[in-house]
DNA sequence: ATAAGCACGC
DNA sequence: GACGTACGTGCTTATA
């Protein structure tokens, strides 16, 4: 898989990474205006789809002999523009050598104890059933607890508590979970409708499916990444989705348990890169605090705190650390007071006095923000320190909704993309160096590297993954990656 | 089938 | 005075 000359998918999607599609299809209409025949013509939908080697040979002779003469026309198209924006570098030293490391991992697989996942499954459909029971006994009805409509009528017209915001696209009353939380300070259902809510998303999207999951071959979980879909160069991942295995609840990351070695002689190794996007920011805006800061190997939320509020890094109490956090993940996304306000404890005023405080202690993040939109405004585009490129038709718009979004892409997406571009680098070189090991990489998530290591490999490979992954990319700052070793990706973190 | 609302990750 | 945090995937309900 490594003698590829061209991919027509990863190609238009460097040309172009904001688009809906790069499937065949969808490019031979858009260069070519021409409209290929799609394949459920040929082998229907549903159930009564048939397999490829059922096809008359003449369709399906002309149907291949299609896609054969567009994905060469595409690369003659494709390939100049690539030239001719310098893209051939991250093409080729980047997203065409991704692919094979790609392939192996999805092939690796993942194992899963679906046992602990049926006792898991059983206990919080237990917990489950007891709060329906006392969520129907509280309102004096039973109703469809998944439906927010419902809800909608019981807490608002039954139980009289207050509406306080509409749904941005229906206008229907909203019961998401900051409303909830705010509704619950008053009653027992909102605060039992949280608990609800939480417990069904992770036993329906992740304890439920993830066995079902399961290859009947191989006997492991096997993902697809896909490599044209974020248009900021991220990768994601489908059926199932690995990149969003929960974390942040106890009852969340029981479910971590069940990401399991594949072998009695293998454990999980994961690798994370520290503050990443942050070092990043602190790359772009040359910024000499945050440098500093990341330089003497600082607790970068502490320093934000000592810096803002004035005191000794020593003397930041807890709550001043947490809302440093929040401001510093803020930055990144180029939040506004109001948004930091609504995301965090600190009011309105609060915020903005601490954003122009945060701006007067780095100087070089506020200039970067209005070098990037500048630059945006410009040229049209943003761009990732290996080149990829971001277009932003919006970034003049006269709507100001559309504008200051396209201003957040603007500082964001250099930040996230290079981000992106760094942790595929060292995929790379990792995967090299890993030819002839036994232990397998089979995860990336976005900051993190997860492998199945066997024992006899794990200084080895902790070596090359720690060496490789903060060595990807030279910056102004150090570069740090936390390793863990355990039985499971819970302990493993 | 598709949209809406919601919730999980980084 | 507007507007109000980047990038994703997937579940369930409601509607067509």
């Amino acid at each position: 898989m490594d003698n590829l000359a061209f991919d027509t998918m990863i190609g238009a999607y460097l040309l172009d990474p904001g688009k809906r599609a790069y499937d065949l299809d969808s490019l031979a209409l858009e260069f070519f205006n021409y409209k290929k025949v799609s394949i459920t013509e040929l082998i229907g939908t549903g159930k009564k789809q048939i397999n490829f080697s059922q096809v008359p040979i003449e369709k399906a002779t002309s149907y291949s002999c299609e896609d054969a003469d567009f994905t060469f026309r595409l690369k003659k198209h494709l390939e100049p523009k690539i030239i001719d924006m310098k893209l051939q570098p991250l093409l080729n030293d980047i997203e065409m050598p991704l692919i094979s490391v790609l392939g192996d991992m999805e092939e690796a697989g993942v194992r899963i104890d679906t046992n602990f996942l049926g006792e898991l499954s059983k206990e919080y459909g237990a917990k489950l059933a007891e709060l329906e029971k006392k969520i129907y006994d509280e309102c004096g009805e039973e109703f469809n607890l998944n439906s927010p409509q419902q809800l909608g009528r019981i807490l608002f017209d039954k139980l009289k508590l207050k509406s306080t915001r509409r749904t941005a696209k229906g206008g229907s009353r909203a019961t998401s979970v900051d409303i909830l939380t705010k509704l619950a300070e008053e009653h027992h259902v909102p605060r039992m409708m949280l608990e609800y809510r939480q417990l069904t998303k992770l036993k329906s999207t992740y304890i439920d499916a993830l066995p079902l999951m399961v290859n009947h071959r191989t006997g492991l979980v096997h993902t697809s990444f896909n490599q044209t879909i974020a248009a900021t160069g991220r990768l994601s991942s489908t059926d199932p989705n690995l990149q969003n295995i929960p974390i942040k609840t106890d009852e969340g990351r029981e479910i971590r348990k069940a990401f399991i070695p594949r072998a009695d002689d293998s454990k999980i190794l994961s690798a994370d890169y520290s503050q990443i996007e942050l070092r990043i920011m602190a790359h772009f805006a040359n910024d000499p605090m945050m440098i500093a800061s990341f330089q003497k190997g600082e607790d970068i939320h502490r320093r934000t705190a000592a810096e803002v509020y004035g005191v000794d890094i020593n003397d930041v109490t807890p709550a001043q650390r947490r809302k440093a956090k929040t401001a510093n993940f803020a930055i990144i996304y180029g939040v506004s007071a109001y948004g930091l306000a609504q995301q965090s404890e600190l009011s309105f005023t609060e915020s903005k006095d601490f954003i122009q405080v945060y701006f007067e202690r780095y100087p070089g993040i506020k200039s970067y923000m209005d070098r990037s939109i500048e630059f945006a405004r410009n040229n049209g585009f943003v761009s990732t320190m290996f080149n990829r490129r971001r277009y932003l038709p919006d970034i003049s718009a006269k709507s100001v909704q559309a504008r200051q979004f396209a201003e957040r892409i603007a500082i964001n997406m250099p930040i996230q993309g290079t981000a992106a571009d760094m942790i595929k680098i060292a995929m790379i070189h990792i995967a090299q160096r890993m030819k002839g090991m036994k232990s397998k990489m089979i995860l990336q998530v976005h900051d993190e590297l997860v492998f199945d290591v066997y024992t006899g490999e794990l200084e080895k490979l902790k070596n090359i993954v720690k060496t490789e992954m903060e060595y990807a990319v030279e910056l102004k700052v150090p570069i740090k990656v936390d390793l863990a070793v355990g039985n499971n990706w819970l302990e493993a973190k």
